[in-house]
DNA sequence: TTTTATCGACAGACAGTCGGTCTATTAAGG
DNA sequence: CCTTAATAGACCGACTGTCTGTCGATAAAA
């Protein structure tokens, strides 16, 4: 029954994720964790401080999963600016095959610790991300700002409320009626032609559900 | 010791409201208000159905509070258009004397619930008091934009996630750089000439801490 | 032998419940 | 008009079950 520390940990940190997932942080005590895993009370408090301290080290997970793909097609400037923009964002609803779930779990309502928590990862860490395709595209003469980040950072702040939230309760019509405001909205940010971002679209997926995510 | 309903809620309320602002939502228990009012929890309990619902009571009381003033002001058609957006905006810091004390308490990590319900009141409320007052600036040719909800939606997502927020751990010059940032980008999306907005950095207070709420 | 991982009993705190009490008001009876 | 009984609303506090985090003991590995 004995395990590398590591190994423990990651069991651990699975079974939260998923009890977080299904019944949210609050309503997952401990107990549950344990019987899960199938260790005593004192071994989880040997790999992990207190209840909150997993919630971070998942926290941290994701973290490293959801900005690691979009940092890997950031950086391949073998792609043109326009589709690396998308590939980004999309990479963020499937990372690891798993980001979309991730997404899920953090908007159950119970979960607001944890999702303020992603918010923030999101919030500060997407924007620079972009920032530097954006300034690759200046240089191109694609767009045009003298605030790129600042504008990245309205964007991602938008669809992480609008979109990716539960913030604002959509219908499906009314949540198809704000993508092309949105995209001539960031034209106008961008200092583009209206229409010429369009193509933008197809980063919120075919309708239905696949479109909970874009930031 | 008897009360009429109503008033022992509101003594309640006001003791939660206190302590919550104090020592945040998980960080208070019922026996602090409890203590805090002089009652029993049979008390508490025959006025509140749960600890929540303490905090929903709450809410209700903040939204109010906040939205009743913005909308005061919004509807009185005899300040210009300009003036009045500026009007509500700061509005939401002053009203009742203690806007600014409820977006302090709401900011404390611990209140991540409250924090996220009062921003759903905020993103959900202020859009459209907003959006009517661009209108009547578009009628009067001062703003040009084919989506003026979508718009105020995005500059208010932006001011709750990067102003209001501890979502982004600015200091205070990188503060004071998003202000004139964020203005060029207000005046992007609400298609009017560069700088013709820059009366609106009167909204951001005089530095300090005052800046603290713009939404 | 020392370090690392595991165990489970336990303490302390807390949210919510429940049966019962107290009091003001109203209704009935004298 | 006064007294007494009934009713309902406000209140009480002991109690229950649950939950988190601690600690000393123990077993296995190094």
């Amino acid at each position: 029954m004995r395990k590398e520390a590591i190994e423990r940990r990651n069991e651990i940190l699975d079974a939260a994720d998923e009890l977080f997932g299904q019944k949210g942080f609050d309503g997952t005590s401990t107990n549950d964790i344990l019987e899960k895993v199938g260790i005593a009370r004192g071994t989880l408090y040997y790999h992990f401080k207190s209840k909150e301290d997993i919630m971070d080290a998942l926290i941290d997970r994701y973290n490293t999963q959801i900005l690691g793909a979009a940092n890997g097609i950031a950086a391949d400037k073998s792609i043109a600016v326009h589709e690396r923009i998308v590939r980004v964002v999309m990479a963020l609803n499937i990372s690891g095959g798993n980001g979309k779930e991730i997404i899920d779990h953090i908007h159950k309502p119970q979960n607001a610790l944890m999702h303020q928590k992603i918010q923030k990862v999101i919030i500060n860490g997407l924007p620079p991300i972009l920032t530097e395709i954006i300034r690759e595209g200046i240089e191109q003469g694609l767009f045009s700002t003298p605030y790129p980040y600042e504008c990245m950072e309205m964007i991602v702040a938008y669809t992480n409320t609008v979109f990716d939230d539960d913030m604002v309760d959509l219908t499906d019509e009314e949540r198809a009626a704000r993508i092309p405001a949105f995209i001539f909205n960031v034209e106008r940010l961008l200092g583009v032609e209206s229409g010429s971002l369009m193509y933008m679209m197809k980063m919120f997926g075919s309708g239905g559900e696949e479109n909970r995510n874009n930031s």
